[in-house]
DNA sequence: CGCACTCTGAAAAATTCTTTTCATGACAAC
DNA sequence: GTTGTCATGAAAAGAATTTTTCAGAGTGCG
């Protein structure tokens, strides 16, 4: 087999899934900083990684190489190709892919939308969303709509470990009554809405409304009518170079507020995920046994 | 005396007039090319200079170095500035916010993933599982973990309205079984599977595989046991500041997908978005009337 | 529980690299 | 011509790096 024409870093993760623990710890600390990470003496990235020479010099040896200096040797051509062509290197996301490859168009597309969303994006109403949904007295009902209906879902499984009393709202809306029945003053309906905005959605805002809820909404740059009836909203970027919008900015507010929920409560949580461990642990065990 | 803040080719200019004839020569032949000549053991570069290693060691010394490795560790240092740094980092993402506000600290954090992710990312395994996946030959079924589910049935409901012929599996693994059953040689199951990898994952792909079926598994930087079991994988990286692993760029990958999939069968996938609204007005329309 | 197996790093061995020593030769000054 | 100085590289010495060996730890399996 030659190395010759791949790079050293497709080679290391053309193999990733064949290394050992160790191995990949070193591939990871090798492909972070890449390629220069690799430029030291083997005792260096050895240290670096944390593993010892010999899992270097075994791993380099599985990758295809003689050894260490043929490996460093084929490191410096790659470092001296980047270096005398500067235009190279990051002017592109994904290597050794043309920039026009629907890979890094959706990269400039979605860091443009983070941009323009965190621009967007009051920390104020952020905060004021996590303490809300911090407030274990509050019911959290989380409702999405057809293609949003996995980030509600996604919220939900997070905030359902995180704390009590959250319900997911079942996709299809004929069951909804009975979750607006349930709700007291109070609770929090948290609703996702994008672009070919659900009619129902309205309905559903408008009694939850009727009975004390707070609603707070997801949704794009042209706001949902479902905007008009809540507390707070966050107003997505969502557009990118696709039939489709992209979810991609909304999955990451969400994923902040869960971590500034969690964080708010961290004593709470940590026992609740303990215990949620050991309930796992008796589900494994159970199947086994039966 | 200190180097510091000067680059090794300044350092060598300004020495340049008080070399002897053979340190010129080195002199010469390391500034050709720099920094890259430099990257070798003094062996090498005394060789390509033309010159023995002595009179590596005596020049380097005269430029105020420690001693050959002292030289080659500026170097490096050197190299690693030009390479890395590329992209300005944004102090602030999200107006009057400290720069430690979680929503900037996860931007930080995001972005690094994202490009992390890509620089790892082969753009022919995507290319080639988006043509997997364009295939309508062939069945797909996606399934998901606790956590990553929701991924899955976000990828599975765009596929749905793309093409005929997918599943998405039921979160519960007992029901797994029967739809191995129906699995034939050239279907494609998509695994979302990342860190606390779930057991009967691998089971599953283990039975999928043994029906015939290709593979394609999204995990995280450590790779999940069914990813040795996999025709294709994307290891994509998952930090956050935060107790949760971040889906945002598994979800991009997604989304990028979805498009050069749906991109690759414009015309097909056209008319049948066309028939899907349709349907949902007469949905709309049946709902009203009854 | 015990066996076989793999992974891992400590330590030794082998190799390579770096530095020093020193002999040679060139050249200038006397 | 002799002498001293300096530059240079061969070779030895010294110091590191790289590779190999090997024993212990861990893991999976019957």
């Amino acid at each position: 087999m030659t190395v010759a024409s791949k790079t050293v870093s497709d080679v290391i993760h053309s193999h990733f899934g064949a290394l050992t623990r160790a191995e990949k710890q070193l591939a990871e600390s090798l492909l972070d900083n890449y390629p220069v990470s690799g430029l030291g003496s083997i005792t260096t990235i050895a240290e670096n990684a944390g593993v010892s020479t010999p899992t270097v010099v075994r791993m380099v040896q599985k990758l295809g190489f003689k050894g260490y200096p043929d490996f460093q040797a084929h490191l410096h051509q790659e470092v001296e190709a980047t270096i005398s062509n500067p235009i190279a290197k990051h002017d592109r996301w994904a290597s050794n892919a043309p920039g026009t490859h629907i890979l890094n168009r959706f990269a400039d597309a979605i860091i443009g939308n983070l941009r323009q969303t965190l621009t967007g994006v009051d920390t104020a109403t952020f905060d004021s969303v996590a303490s809300l949904l911090s407030d274990r007295k509050r019911g959290l009902y989380f409702v999405g709509g057809r293609i949003t209906g996995a980030l509600a879902e996604y919220f939900f499984t997070h905030m359902q470990v995180i704390r009590p009393n959250t319900t997911l709202l079942s996709a299809n809306s004929s069951g909804w009554p009975q979750y607006v029945l349930n709700m007291s003053a109070g609770d929090v309906l948290i609703i996702f809405d994008i672009r070919r905005y659900e009619q129902e959605l309205v309905s559903l805002a408008t009694a939850a409304r009727n009975s004390g809820a707070e609603i707070i909404v997801f949704t794009d740059q042209w706001a949902s009518p479902a905007a008009k009836l809540a507390r707070h909203t966050f107003r997505v970027q969502i557009e990118a170079p696709s039939a489709w919008d992209s979810s991609v900015v909304t999955l990451f507010i969400v994923e902040a507020l869960i971590e500034a929920i969690q964080n708010s409560t961290w004593d709470e949580t940590k026992e609740r995920m303990k215990t949620l461990e050991g309930l796992f642990e008796q589900t494994r065990l159970f199947r086994k046994l039966g």
